[in-house]
RNA sequence: GGCGCGAUGGCAGAGCGGUGAUGCAACGGACUGCAAAUCCGUGUACCCCGGUUCGACUCCGGGUCGUGCCUCCA
C-alpha cells in the first residue's frame, strides 16, 4: 500500500511521490522560545515526529528542518516583563524544549536553524522579492504585495476579498493594499534589530520559515508541516514569498495537525487549565504515557486532552510492558508489523497502529512457544518503535520511582519477602496484610508460579 | 459576517456501501489460598430529516449541536 497523506492544499488524501526518492525533505515551524512547551506546541512535534521514523523506514535518506523562532515580539516582551536578556530567555527557553521532548521521546530534528543566524538570508529573499516586483518599502517597513501574487490563498482557499471583509483588524496607513503582510519592520534602539538596506530592523513573522527553508531543503521540496492555525496566515504567506521569490513551486505535502483542547475547553492562560510538558512530568506522568495519549487520536482530529485520557493511555503501556515482561529475549528487533506500517502510510493512522499494536500483546499472552512468543515480542518491539514507544526496560517500566517517592526497592523486597514467609507458614492473613499496606503506598503484587513480582501503580 | 472541521456503544477512538475495530470501564467464567496479571465470554454504537441504492453508520442535500481560523498562537 502506497504512502498517503492528507494535502492541505487539495484537501484530499494523495499518494505520496517525493521528488527524489532518495532523498524526502520535510520542514515543520518549530517554537517561538519565550515560555516553556504547552501539550499543543508537544502535538505537531509527536505527530512529525512519527511522519519522519516512517519516512526513514521507507526511504534510504530524510532531512527533517525544524526551526527555533528567536526574535519576535513575544520574547521582547517576556524580556521588559521580567528583566531579563533576550539572549538569557531564548538560550534556556530553547534548553528546556529539547529537554521536554526528549522526554517524549521525540528525535531530534537534523537541522534545527535559528532565525537570529539567518537575517542574511531574509534580508537576501526580500530584495529578491523587492526586485521582482512582490514587496515595497514603506515608512521603514517593507512589505509584501498580496495583489502582486495571483496565487495568493491558495492554501486556505479564501480570496484576497473575504481576508479583508473578515479582518478584524485596523489596516496600518503604509500598506499599500490592506492585505499586505510585514516582511521587515523598523526597530526602536531598545529592540533587537540588524543593520539592512532599510534601517535597522527586524524581521516580519513569516520570512524566517521562507528563509531557512530554502537554505536547508532547497527551492521545492516535499513536506511542509505545522499546526492548523498556521495555515493562515502564516504558510499562506511563506508560500506567496517563496514562490515569488524564487518562480517554482514551494512545497509539494502541507501537512497540519488538529487542535488540543483541555477538558473540553481550549487551552488558554486566562482559563487556567495551561498544561506544559515540564508540569505533567513533575506530576509524575511519564513521557511515554504523554505520547501514547497524544498518538491516541489521528493527527488530523482535535485531541481532547483529559486526566481520564492520560489514564487510559497508562493502562495501555502497562499492558503492553506486561506482555513484554513475560517474553523471552529476542536475538533481533525484526521488522515492524504490516499492519502497523499500513495503518501509519495511510495518512499517519496512529490508533489504527495502536490497535494493531494491542493485537500482536494479545498474541503474545497467548502465544505457547517460546519460539512463537520472542517472534511476537519482536514484533511488537518493532511496531513500537516505529511510534517511539515501547523501548523501555518493562522493569524501569513497572518499577521507576514515582514523581512524589514511594517505598524504595529495598523495602519492597524485604516485605515482599516477609509475605512470602507468611504464605510458606500459610499465614494469608498477615501476607494479605502485607500485600494491602503496599497496594496502599502504591505497590501491586503480582504472584506467579516463578514468584512474586511488583510493580508501581501511579504515574 | 467570511472560510473550514467534526458528531460512532458507559468512556476514548478507528473504519467501511452489505462481515469482528481496538483499548479502558462493567458483568460472567477459567486460573489463584485470596488477589493481581492473563485468557475465554457478554452487551439493541453509529446526531436528526430527506434522497440515491437491492442494501448506508459509510455517498448526496438540508437541519441541529459542537468546535477552529479570519488578530499573536501548535
Amino acid at each position: 500500500m502506497p504512502l498517503t497523506f492528507h494535502n492541505t492544499l487539495t484537501r484530499r488524501n494523495e499518494p505520496f511521490e517525493p521528488i527524489d526518492p532518495g532523498h524526502v525533505r520535510m520542514y515543520v515551524c518549530g517554537p517561538t522560545v519565550y515560555d516553556r512547551a504547552h501539550i499543543g506546541n508537544a502535538r505537531p512535534v509527536l505527530v512529525f515526529d512519527v511522519a519522519y521514523r516512517l519516512l526513514r523506514l521507507l526511504y534510504p535518506k530524510v532531512t527533517y528542518v525544524r526551526n527555533i523562532t528567536d526574535v519576535d515580539d513575544k520574547i521582547n516582551a517576556r524580556a521588559i516583563d521580567s528583566g531579563r536578556s533576550i539572549a538569557a530567555i531564548t538560550e534556556e527557553t530553547t534548553r528546556h524544549f529539547h529537554e521536554d521532548m526528549a522526554a517524549l521521546g521525540a528525535l531530534p530534528p537534523d537541522v534545527e536553524p535559528r532565525a537570529t543566524a539567518h537575517i542574511p538570508h531574509m534580508i537576501h529573499m526580500i530584495e529578491t522579492l523587492i526586485a521582482r516586483g512582490n514587496a515595497y518599502e514603506a515608512g521603514g517597513h517593507v512589505l509584501f504585495s498580496v495583489p502582486s501574487d495571483p496565487n495568493y490563498g491558495c492554501l486556505s482557499g479564501r480570496s484576497r476579498d473575504e481576508m479583508i471583509a473578515g479582518a478584524r483588524v485596523e489596516v496600518a496607513p503604509y500598506k499599500a493594499d490592506p492585505a499586505d503582510f510585514v516582511l521587515w519592520k523598523p526597530s526602536t534602539p531598545e529592540l533587537p534589530g540588524w543593520e539592512s538596506p532599510w534601517g535597522r530592523g527586524r524581521p516580519g513573522w513569516h520570512i524566517e520559515c521562507s528563509a531557512m527553508s530554502r537554505e536547508y531543503l532547497g527551492e521545492t521540496f516535499d513536506i511542509h508541516g505545522g499546526g492548523q492555525d498556521l495555515v493562515f496566515p502564516h504558510h499562506e504567506n511563506e508560500i506567496a514569498q517563496s514562490t515569488c521569490a524564487h518562480g517554482k513551486p514551494f512545497v509539494r505535502i502541507w501537512l497540519h495537525n488538529g487542535w488540543l483542547m483541555v477538558e473540553g475547553e481550549k487551552m488558554s492562560k486566562s482559563l487556567g487549565n495551561f498544561i506544559t510538558v515540564h508540569d505533567l512530568l513533575k506530576q509524575g506522568v511519564r513521557g511515554e504515557t504523554i505520547r501514547l495519549c497524544m498518538l491516541s487520536a489521528h493527527y488530523h482530529q482535535p485531541l481532547d486532552w483529559t486526566a481520564e485520557g492520560v489514564r487510559q493511555a497508562k493502562q495501555a503501556l502497562d499492558r503492553f510492558y506486561t506482555a513484554l515482561r513475560g517474553a523471552p529475549e529476542t536475538p533481533e528487533p525484526g521488522p515492524a508489523p504490516a499492519e502497523v506500517v499500513a495503518a501509519l502510510e495511510d495518512d499517519l493512522n496512529t490508533p489504527r497502529a495502536i490497535a494493531a499494536l494491542h493485537e500482536r500483546a494479545t498474541a503474545l499472552n497467548k502465544a505457547g512457544t517460546p519460539q512463537d512468543r520472542a517472534r511476537l515480542k519482536g514484533e511488537l518491539l518493532a511496531g513500537g518503535a516505529l511510534l517511539g514507544l515501547l523501548s523501555q526496560d518493562p522493569d524501569s517500566w513497572f518499577k521507576a520511582a514515582a514523581a512524589e517517592g514511594g517505598p524504595s526497592v529495598e523495602e519492597i523486597e524485604t516485605r515482599i519477602a516477609q509475605r512470602r514467609a507468611a504464605r510458606a507458614a500459610r499465614d494469608f492473613a498477615l501476607a494479605d496484610g502485607i500485600r494491602d499496606a503496599l497496594l496502599r503506598e502504591g505497590i501491586v503484587l503480582e504472584d506467579s508460579a516463578s514468584g512474586t513480582t511488583w510493580k508501581r501503580s501511579g504515574g
